[in-house]
DNA sequence: CGTTTTTGACCCGCGC
DNA sequence: GCGCGGGTCAAAAACG
């Protein structure tokens, strides 16, 4: 009879509420990674789950308060026990800035890439070490791309696309915070004076881009849809930055 | 057909 | 104790 007491209206969510009383708002393992992206090459379509070699599948979107961009969340969809979450979200100043926040760690190895790989372990050499810095005795930053073999040669042609991402994904200029995450200070820091987050920016380069990547990057067609959606695209000087993206798209903010 | 994307609704944690 | 905001899930739709 009253079985259906509480649990009535709507309870389905129940079952998986363990697994989401797990980690709510208490995420320990968080990593923030601010990109800069120009609204030039950047954008191959949504400049948030194309960071990774993984892919990434959105499953929430939210507007978040104070900013007029909303908030992606993404889940790994490589492996299906991967519990890998990356929250992509816009600076509410600078529309330009990206601002990653990786959850939890991939459970498996990387896709391959074999490709990349080699270009990266070529350009920029395992500079890890920064990694670790952050890593709080995670140990799952297992970002870079293991040479393992079945590979999707198809898929060649994807990843040049993640090419630029994958510079940051791999490069020493990566920044994680397995603290708390005091980007949230910062961010309410910055919010007035952006410029500042400039100054965080690393200016110096992380590596170089061939520039056959850079050429076959050039997807620009559906780019300006995202930034149409966010209807503010305040990129004043994108000018002056217009030459620089040609160098480097995206550059990685570090976090205090 | 399979996968991904999109939108809405629900729930929880925290702040006041 | 209540309210707000944030985060996730679910179902449906769209696309390849």
């Amino acid at each position: 009879m009253g079985s259906s007491s509480s649990p009535n209206l709507k309870d389905p969510k129940k079952t998986k509420e363990e697994t989401q009383a797990s980690k709510r708002r208490k995420v320990v393992d968080k990593k923030i990674v601010t990109v800069r992206v120009e609204a030039n090459v950047c954008k191959q379509k949504n400049e948030g789950p194309p960071s990774d070699f993984w892919s990434w599948r959105k499953y929430g979107q939210k507007p978040i308060k104070g900013s007029p961009h909303p908030r992606g969340y993404y889940r790994c969809s490589t492996s299906k026990g991967c519990s890998a979450k990356k929250q992509v979200e816009r600076c509410r100043t600078d529309a330009s800035m990206l601002i990653i926040t990786y959850t939890s760690s991939h459970n498996h190895p990387g896709p391959d890439l074999r490709h990349t790989s080699n270009l990266i372990s070529e350009e920029q050499p395992p500079t890890t070490p920064k990694q670790e810095l952050g890593g709080g005795g995670e140990t799952e930053q297992e970002q870079r791309p293991s040479v393992t073999t079945s590979d999707h040669e198809d898929s060649v042609e994807e990843q040049f696309h993640y090419i630029e991402s994958i510079t940051i994904g791999c490069s020493s200029d990566i920044i994680i915070n397995p603290e708390e995450n005091p980007f949230n200070l910062s961010l309410e820091k910055t919010s007035e004076s952006e410029e500042s987050l400039g100054t965080l920016l690393f200016d110096e380069e992380p590596i170089s881009v061939p520039p056959c990547l850079m050429a076959s990057s050039a997807p620009k067609s559906e780019e300006n849809d995202f930034f149409d959606e966010l209807e503010e695209l305040p990129v004043p000087s994108s000018s002056s930055s217009f030459m620089r993206s040609n160098l480097f798209d995206e550059r990685i903010l570090v976090l205090p």
